[in-house]
DNA sequence: TCAGTCAAATGGTAGC
DNA sequence: GCTACCATTTGACTGA
């Protein structure tokens, strides 16, 4: 694994830190709301799915680790991209809680291109001199939010927990991670499909046979989820599951069941 | 260039 | 009707 360093100068990074100097307070409102369509959230309440115990689960934002990058490594890209951003980082201190650095710097970039350009975005509402088609709204590219290490790895040990939250608890959440709810309900949402599809996609491969039926057990989340089954032993992955996170809280997040089941570690890794 | 991943959007569905 | 859910698609991004 070789380091990867992105194209930019040392007037860039002097660049990005004195825009985000002078940002100030609407740098802090980008970093609480990173997609600019998500601003307004949601005020509404679900009933209560979890059963867990509220206070358990409550985010200590003052527990979450200042940089998972030291006790982590380099175990993907994002690291990669959080050193190329340099050790801003290290001196964001608590704002390693906020989403990678990478998209607000080509938002950055956007911006005073097209203010350049004669455009000036102001969230949402797009005001344009000339080119309508460049500055159209729905021309707008998407932005993909890169979450942080800090927020995935409370995202995933808070999955770990429980895999659904009630509105509460994701406002909390949210908070906590300086997320919006729309962000942690979507990310929830994604991962548990992932979980699914890559279990399915395992016990694909590991019990191809058609006459092997894996029986799931309607048991508790965090209980046993499969059941010995004409003789073969299905996969109880979730403790295996927990217990790689016991002992290495956030190597759970690349070395998760399906991938476990073959001793082998997701492929993030590489 | 392409495949894979991720965050978000979308469409259909169910519960209240 | 509103909301969240799942399943799928979309668009941005990365590494080989």
């Amino acid at each position: 694994m070789t380091l990867r360093f992105s194209s930019f100068s040392i007037k860039d990074i002097l660049t990005g830190r004195d825009v985000r100097e002078k940002l100030g307070t609407r740098f802090t409102e980008e970093l609480c709301a990173p997609k600019r369509n998500i601003c307004s959230g949601h005020a509404t309440r679900v009933p209560n799915l979890s059963h867990q115990n509220a206070d358990e689960n409550r985010i200590h934002p003052e527990r979450l680790p200042a940089d998972l990058s030291l006790s982590v490594g380099d175990l993907r890209s994002d690291t990669h991209r959080e050193e190329a951003a340099g050790k801003e980082t290290e001196l964001r201190g608590a704002a390693d809680q906020q989403p990678h650095t990478v998209e607000r710097d080509k938002q950055q970039k956007e911006e005073e291109e097209a203010e350049e350009e004669g455009c000036h975005h102001s969230g949402e509402t797009v005001s344009c001199s000339s080119d309508e088609q460049r500055c159209r709204p729905s021309t707008k590219k998407r932005s993909r939010a890169a979450f942080s290490h800090a927020q995935v790895y409370e995202l995933e040990r808070r999955f770990n927990v429980q895999r659904y939250l009630s509105g509460p608890e994701r406002v909390d959440l949210a908070e906590a991670l300086k997320l919006t709810e729309t962000q942690v309900k979507i990310w929830f949402q994604n991962r548990r499909y992932k979980t699914k599809r890559r279990q399915t996609a395992a016990e694909l491969v590991a019990y191809g046979s058609p006459k092997t039926v894996a029986v799931k057990v309607l048991v508790r989340d965090n209980l046993k989820q499969y059941q010995q089954v004409n003789g073969v032993h299905i996969p109880m992955t979730v403790p295996l599951y927990h217990q790689a996170y016991q002992y290495h809280p956030y190597l759970h997040y690349y070395c998760q069941p399906w991938s476990m089941n073959s001793m082998s570690c997701g492929g993030m890794l590489t």
